[in-house]
DNA sequence: TGTAATCAAAGGTCAAAGAAAGTCAAATTT
DNA sequence: AAATTTGACTTTCTTTGACCTTTGATTACA
């Protein structure tokens, strides 16, 4: 007997294949596979993962919806690479420089885009209260790339 | 299925587009939309705030109304009125798309380095176990705008 | 006739109910 | 032991409704 997570799986990845992206309703997925609604959780975060290629966007509430889209990840590709290995730890700022830099040498930014996201992820701008500056400068960076993925 | 309050919402902005203000009638509305009333206030206090550049001014009684337009973008001192005003408080990510759309229209930003922005203050890029990601994004949002001053 | 009381027509407020999705850890399977 | 399944509890956002305030118009009346 398959497990359920992988029925599920596949379900989304069926749907996926055509579009751009696709939304689910957490609660109708669930009651569909007759499971617990966190199951579609669990799915989703061991499964449809940003390594592996995978945007989740979600919205709680009424008209609440889970987004899930997908990016392209050619193998040993720079942005791969940053993604799943460079930008998954800290970020200090001279780095997020030289990142910013070869993204442009590579064509995915203009030198002003360069500028101005060095604006957003200066020491001023991610200055707070507790020090997780460079975390979150990896993560900002880490969504930036993933992005640029998703539209080629 | 999509939201009754995101219907109004473009409803509302429809109308919006051509004219320099609007004036509403809130029965009338709710009416339209077999919604209650305070539904309507609702969608006027969640996206269409100051932040966002709306200004609404209102009258009870008989004849009443409410009347919303946009604010004048035209102002010299926006970015000014933007750094000692408005990003001083919190900036929820739908109001820091619509400020980077204004940044857009004044002419400081293109669109493609509104995208990219909004990829750098998207919740996904400041989502972190400390709950302080309003503050992060107005943060980031003034540290940019300053520079942008900085130039002209 | 002029002023006060009343009424009805707006719009405003706020809190409770409802509708999603998220989290986390215990229980179960593999 | 690790992966999966389940469910109780949480968080976020939306919708609804009961009650409040303001205002212009009308009526009462001295």
């Amino acid at each position: 007997m398959s497990k359920i997570s992988d029925l599920i799986e596949e379900f989304i990845l069926e749907q996926l294949d055509d579009t751009e992206y696709i939304n689910l309703s957490r609660n109708e997925l669930a009651n569909f596979f007759n499971c617990a609604p966190s199951q579609i959780n669990y799915v989703l975060s061991t499964r449809f993962t940003e390594p592996r290629g995978f945007i989740i966007e979600s919205h709680r509430g009424g008209g609440g919806y889970i987004r899930l889209a997908r990016i392209n990840l050619d193998k040993d590709d720079y942005l791969t690479a940053l993604i799943s290995d460079t930008l998954i730890y800290d970020i200090d700022y001279p780095t997020s420089i030289q990142i910013l830099n070869n993204l442009c040498s590579l064509g995915f930014l203009t030198n002003n885009e360069v500028k101005i996201l060095s604006f957003a992820v200066a020491p001023k701008a991610l200055a707070m209260p507790l020090k997780i500056e460079n975390k979150q400068r990896a993560n900002i960076l880490k969504n930036i790339v993933i992005n640029i993925l998703r539209e080629r």
